[in-house]
DNA sequence: AAACAGTATTGCGGTTTTGTGACATTTGCA
DNA sequence: TGCAAATGTCACAAAACCGCAATACTGTTT
């Protein structure tokens, strides 16, 4: 599943608690007690998901997640927010907020894991812990494989990253500059053309199990990879 | 990528670097040193993205900000602030204020290009996942890709957009200046018979599929789209 | 039927977009 | 510290595409 997790929580205990579960799950987390740091680090890398504390010293929480809503940058993050108090009314106001989901203290480790993969399967497909198959090529996220005919690929971790976001959004074109931000990260500053490269990579490491094909060129629009081999009626 | 922006900037050093990148880059600036002025031209004619300093002098880069959001007519301007200081305190109003992102100086023309190009992309909506079928011939925008019985068709750029339009406009006479006006672009310098041309091409793609006599010639007016025949009365 | 005006076709030079291999750095790790 | 893998850029080659203009058609008008 391996997301990326920004934890918003001031009590160190939790704190702890929290982002050992999410490291043992796979993901990455980087956590922070208050809004302020937290926009910091937004602001430099945008994360999969943040976890908020509903109470936190100096900008709430709520108030925090409003602000990630109105930021055009933040506004699609998936929220979840954590609250001590089973408050009907703290319910309705974090849910009002924008957050995506709501959990209550005390919670187990397997219940928060359960929200997270929930919330990011609903946001971003490719964030989801599954395994992709197309045109005969598998992709593991998992066990990060990639297969085809049982031969393994070998890929480099861009490649693989690539390769994940295209069969998790196949058949449809991606220009360079949406893959550059869905897969490099959209506030990486690299060329255009370094995609070129990279799918050239792709396409090399697929040549070994014959699947170069699925990677498809549209000129002047971008990239796609599809099953259906281009037919060329001409 | 050519879009007007409306520099905002006190300093002249900074100013003038600014609006040099811009150039370079194609895109059309204009600029001032204060809040007041800034709002004159925005009333005068709408840019496509603000670059707004946070000090300024009078009304604050924010407050600035803030305001264009309030109006109706800039509320979807899109804004990005430009600071001195890395202040987090700065960050978090900078953001709340509505801006889109947030650059700290000193910053690389480089690194303000990619951002501007990374915000403007992020404000135009990708072409809608429109799939539009006439006379069994089949154009989906989100795959790029043209098919009839399932079968595809070959198409260039610019046989594609063609394509494009009149499948959405269809049953409608189109004369050559009309096409090259929402086909190719506003004031691009082309030759009328270039059209003529392109339909050829098109044709031809279509003629694959048996699909080519969609494409009418509507003689001293232009050309058409149409699932009906043509008909001869005769 | 001849002159005309509008359209179809085609070949071609010049451009733009992609593909590819090489190279300099960076990163992680032994 | 030194090595190997990974990455981003460049420069050049190859391919696809464009627009133009010259030429061949077609239907209209006189």
């Amino acid at each position: 599943m391996a997301a990326t997790i920004l934890v918003v929580e001031d009590e160190p205990a939790i704190q702890e608690l929290i982002s050992y579960s999410l490291r043992q799950a796979k993901h990455t987390v980087s956590s922070t007690k208050n809004a302020e740091e937290a926009m910091k680090i937004i602001n430099d890398t945008l994360p999969d998901l943040v976890l908020l504390d509903w109470m936190l010293p100096g900008m709430s929480g709520a108030d925090f997640a409003r602000m990630l809503r109105r930021a055009a940058r933040t506004k699609d993050i998936p929220i979840i927010m954590l609250t001590a108090r089973a408050d009907e009314s703290d319910k309705v106001t974090g849910l009002e907020s924008g957050a995506d989901d709501y959990i209550t203290k005390p919670f187990s480790p397997r219940e928060l894991l359960a929200r997270i993969k929930a919330v990011l399967r609903r946001r971003a497909p490719e964030a989801a812990d599954d395994v992709v198959e197309i045109g005969g090529l598998r992709l593991d996220s998992a066990t990060h494989r990639v297969t085809a005919n049982e031969i393994e690929v070998a890929l480099g971790p861009t490649e693989f990253r690539l390769l994940h976001y295209l069969m998790t959004h196949s058949e449809r074109v991606h220009s360079r500059s949406q893959l550059l931000d869905q897969v490099w990260g959209d506030h990486v500053f690299v060329e255009d053309r370094t995609v070129d490269v990279h799918i050239r990579r792709l396409r090399k490491a697929l040549e070994n199990v014959d699947k170069d094909g699925l990677v498809q060129t549209v000129r002047g629009a971008g990239y796609r990879l599809s099953a259906g081999q281009a037919v060329n009626a001409g």
